[in-house]
DNA sequence: AATGAATGAGATTTCATTCAT
DNA sequence: CATGAATGAAATCTCATTCAT
């Protein structure tokens, strides 16, 4: 994931320098530009390689794109459980994790936006959201986030949703305020993150004692009609 | 693959047939495999029209999308005004509104997944989230979620926190829950959904007079480092 | 030919009507555009009928252009034998038929071009420049031009050139003049065009009793060197 | 289809090579087709070559003609000019321009029929026949047949007429004859040749104390009525 | 007779992949 | 190993022609 080296000359361990420029050049262009809208050519001028030296390090497009989507999905995880602690209380643990996206968005814009494109095609239509956090040559844990809302829930700390609600809850807004950040539109300072953080929180927790509003009122539209 | 077609003559029904066809194939199609993946013999194909037809209704594949986009857009644009009250209270005004989004993702799966198809590519950079539910031809005005957050935060009813993360909160987990459903990967009944929009309400609430607590804590990772 | 039809209402002989409209617009179009850079459709739309129209009156695209342009080179050929009377002195028969060729290239610059683009056409490959004047469904006699050049070289009035060399000589000068004067780079005047002529004839006319230069001089590049 | 391949090393002559044998195949079937008459497809074939390897040399179809223009042009442009001594009379001037412009459509008829065709687009509907002889990266010097030109009518040579004319006269019977001989209709001889150029001279110039017969006479039909 | 919507063959252009150097 | 010229399959788009109205 060393990709701002700094060395001059093409000598030493550049045979795996090659190939990381190539990743560089791919994560940035179909970040931007999509799969299909990203040619090999591109990458290759980009990465300031030749076209066929890509596929002396990747079999095809395809795998171009699949092999490196692993790859930086796994860093991403690894840096969601960069200090994280099991045995925390359920809020933090949640925080941890949801925090961490929120900074590797913002420090990975290119990452990101990857990820988010790969899960918006084709290929991330059988792969889900839910696998997110797994299949890096761990052991197969339960995902760190399902784990924190299932132990939640079973304290009555987090609402009595299901579990890819509470996925969506905590993650929607991130990913949206993230891609926002990306785009130029918004500035993301601490304050903003915090209050973001605390907000997703107060998503998924449960009240204590509250006399709460139901939410159906006779104003909705019904979901039957179709305009 | 009921167009509307309220008219008498077949002829007018007929006239617009195919181009309501074409509409049609060009959302399901771009919905899956996005605009790049999405060759314009498959939407001829898929419409049951030649190639050429396409073209006698669309200027080039680009004002296809266009077009489709900027007539998809409005529509759920209506969708979501329909019933709407600028009257009501906050709360009600915000639970119409996300409650919209979710019916019409969940009863315009590819036009949901269009739009935001449409959102993630290259076209959708210059045009934003917060632009989602204008430009219809109507008034100017301001779009809806932000009037309603506007007036929430003066009647100190919604959290002091930038428009951008409000939309976020409110908007990020409905999109998130309306694409795995859409993916099959939970079946959203109307419980799910109350409680769903009830949580995004919970999350951009100002909470009265409640001792809350940060979310800076020590063990978060610094926001400097990078991993 | 009459193609400034001042009618208003598409009764009478409007059969005929739709025929020349069609005519008049390839023509005009064709004349700027070529016959490949020229689409029925737009034929249709300069001439007000609708595309399949145009196949009622021709078989097909290439019948369209053979048979406007027969029709076009016989008006041309009739124009020029206005008023031809061969009993005239050689130079006058001369001048009346190049003056000819002048005054239609410029009283009908579309045609004229029309012409002009067939003969450097694929079509015009067979078909070739001595047959300008001829297969009108009159007698096949001799192309007056070349009749003129034949009994001026008779009475030694004309140089001996082949007959070829005598046509280049008296219409090649025209053709690019009277291009130019469509082309809008010269305004043609009665003196340009006189003196024109004049020239053409000093061209071609046998000249008597001078000392003529060798035209082969030692500076002239070999022509058996190729640059 | 030798290239003028003059080059030692195998690798440079095939660098060019592909590049030369496109415009050799260009140039022959635009020269006979014209532009929209002649597909890449048959281009591509023509040359021996991969349709998609044209596009490596020439951005697109227009570049690639217009490319060839300007080279072919300026190599038709040194031919002329080779040998071209502007201190000779203005006759020797006169007739080595002109002979040049025989030679080199002679002897290279796919080229000369190739600028005929362009001048006879729309391409060459701005660019025009004066500019025939310029634009070459050389100095901005004026085309030297207008300078000799200019020089003979100063010295009472060559006759009033406009410059327009006077290429007509020089170089129209010329491109006449070059064509009727490209498609085999006369056998251009050098005393054919030579006689041709004497008469387009005999055109131009200034004749000096004869009493010259008016042009204009009793027969002619007025300029006035269109037939 | 007249129309113009519909079509698909064919034109231009792009791009993933190969392979000679 | 690395390259990038070459390729042809496939994509976008045009247009001559047909045919139902």
């Amino acid at each position: 994931m060393n990709i701002h080296s700094t060395k001059k000359s093409p000598t030493q361990a550049d045979l795996g320098s090659k190939r990381e420029l190539i990743i560089h050049a791919t994560i940035k262009l179909i970040s931007e530009y999509g799969f299909h809208g990203t040619p090999i050519s591109m990458i290759a001028q980009e990465a300031g390689v030749g076209a066929g030296t890509i596929y002396r390090y990747f079999k095809d497009k395809d795998s171009l794109v699949l092999d490196i989507f692993k790859q930086v999905n796994c860093a991403f995880k690894e840096t969601l459980l960069h200090g994280y602690d099991a045995n925390q209380p359920i809020r933090d643990r949640f925080l941890h994790l949801c925090r961490g996206i929120f900074q590797y968005g913002i420090q990975n814009p290119y990452e990101f936006k990857f990820i988010e494109q790969f899960y918006n095609s084709p290929y991330g239509t059988t792969l889900r959201r839910e696998k997110l956090f797994c299949n890096c040559g761990d052991t197969g844990q339960d995902l760190p986030l399902e784990q924190v809302f299932a132990a939640g829930q079973a304290q009555q700390v987090i609402k009595e949703l299901p579990q890819a609600a509470l996925i969506a809850l905590a993650i929607g807004p991130i990913v949206f305020l993230v891609k926002d950040s990306i785009a130029g539109l918004i500035q993301l300072d601490k304050t903003t993150i915090n209050n973001t953080l605390a907000a997703c929180w107060d998503a998924i927790q449960q009240e204590t004692g509250t006399n709460r509003q139901p939410v159906i009122t006779p104003s909705s539209p019904s979901i039957e009609e179709k305009p």
